[in-house]
DNA sequence: ATTCTTACA
DNA sequence: TGTAAGCA
């Protein structure tokens, strides 16, 4: 691994940045946190210190939105297990998710779109279509 | 001025 | 998800 980890998960940025840098609102990624999708630490006043792995973690989620995936589809996405090994599992999923080639993620999300129905509410007809090359 | 939690149109 | 309320 990197040799620098406790830069990207040092608790750095309030609510405020991270809102401009995501392009989320604060509602978006207070919510995200809820479903375990980012863990942010939080400061003496109870405020909100995201790291730069929290930040790529939502940038990476507004990506899956914006393809049209729900909160189930990226729960399953990101594999989020309840809680227990996330810390260590949490790393392999990141790294994966990272080493994803535009080909795989097609693959990914094709399937994501075959089992919507399960887990999928309404999306836009041609949101998805440029993943069935 | 900012963010937080809770609750509801 | 947006938004209003009442705190810290």
């Amino acid at each position: 691994m990197g040799g620098s980890n406790i830069r990207r998960t040092m608790p750095l940025f309030p609510m405020g940045i991270v809102m401009q840098l995501t392009d989320l609102t604060a509602r978006q990624i207070r919510y995200y946190e809820e479903h375990e999708l980012i863990h942010p630490a939080r400061s003496d006043g109870n405020r909100r210190l995201f790291s730069l792995n929290d930040i790529d973690k939502l940038l990476e989620i507004k990506d899956l939105l914006d393809e049209g995936m729900n909160m189930a589809g990226i729960k399953k996405f990101m594999n989020v297990k309840p809680t227990k090994e996330q810390k260590s599992e949490a790393k392999e999923n990141e790294k994966a998710r990272r080493d994803l080639s535009d080909e795989e993620l097609r693959k990914l999300l094709r399937n994501e779109f075959l089992l919507q129905g399960r887990y999928q509410k309404g999306i836009r007809p041609g949101d998805m279509s440029r993943f069935f090359h």
